[in-house]
DNA sequence: CCCCGATTTAACAACTTGGTTAAACTATTT
DNA sequence: AAATAGTTTAACCAAGTTGTTAAATCGGGG
């Protein structure tokens, strides 16, 4: 507590003062970590893509600039979901009473209807979801041993990330994608 | 320390009679993770698979049993990569020395004969490795929001588990093969 | 001007932590 | 039987932790 009050340049008391207890700090700071997090899923340019082929690259690239730049919030959720998560389950039923839709399941739905208009195969849309931000994400989480096992060395590491946004749409695009065919399969 | 010894059922003093120091047990603990993780790369099963789709399927079913059956040690291994991994370069290191090839590597050299044969189109091999990879632990690093945002409860994970093996390969391996064609492509 | 909330200061209490120490006890080996 | 390494017990210490308290200080509005 100390520490975090010189960080933040206040008085020790204060902290207390406004927080209870630590772990009400912590629980506020990471309920706006959470809307922080969720409003990266639901930003402008997703809104005018007019192909799911475009939605995705948009996301994609959205969403790793969204944790190239707030590594931190990103760790902690990630951190929280280590722990086990008893605060996600509050902070998200919160995020989905709140919002009309929380922002995952624009993304999802935006699945479902591209598979209807045969722009890509019947996939499961909770997997196909949770497969985009995993490639998203881990680089992030696993970074340390990205940078040893792969080739990129810490300074090359925004390049790698910019060529990462780029093969993540290729290969998912190309697996979701109807093989050699721009329209519906047959029934 | 106490928690430790009695959980162990040893007494806490023996912790220090052995492990000095409790950042000495916490490598220790560390670095026995880092092996039978890094091990879990490498199983038979994966030697003799006649095609790359076959090793695909292989691994992408190893490895996902792998985290299912040791979540611990997945949990601390991902859990020092969030913490910036001091201790992961010496471990990482000492395992490249002591074995004549890392484990990963294995599969990339695999990678890259799929692409000269042409089962797969030109990616880049770390980019892909680490895709297969985030697509099979993510749900394990994330599964408490996973559980919450998308259907699973937590009686059929198993199931959901189950059904993710085969989401990735089918995803992944469409997005690496050929569209359309078995043969290489023209040069 | 005075009051009142926000803020600071500093000391303090209660408790937990990692780690040490010394003495006694046990089992095995020589 | 004697020596030795492993093991236990229990008390203890220094440092760090969260959290509390009370008094002093500051700043602005009625």
């Amino acid at each position: 507590m100390q520490q975090i009050a010189d960080a933040a340049d206040i008085n020790k008391s204060m902290l207390h003062y406004y927080f209870r207890s630590k772990s009400d700090l912590y629980e506020a700071v990471f309920g706006h970590a959470v809307e922080r997090f969720m409003a990266s899923f639901d930003h402008d340019a997703l809104r005018d893509a007019d192909s799911f082929a475009e939605l995705l690259r948009r996301f994609i690239d959205g969403y790793v600039a969204f944790c190239q730049a707030h590594t931190d919030i990103m760790q902690l959720i990630v951190s929280e979901n280590l722990r086990g998560g008893p605060l996600l389950g509050e902070h998200l039923q919160r995020l989905e009473k709140t919002g009309e839709k929380a922002p995952p399941h624009i993304f999802r739905s935006a699945i479902e209807s591209a598979i209807e208009t045969g722009e890509i195969r019947p996939v499961d849309p909770d997997q196909t979801l949770l497969t985009i931000i995993a490639t998203c994400i881990f680089p992030f989480v696993a970074r340390p041993t990205a940078q040893i096992m792969l080739s990129p060395t810490a300074s090359d590491w925004d390049a790698f990330l910019q060529a990462r946004k780029e093969h993540i749409f290729d290969v998912v695009y190309h697996g979701l994608k109807h093989p050699a065919v721009s329209s519906p399969p047959p029934a």
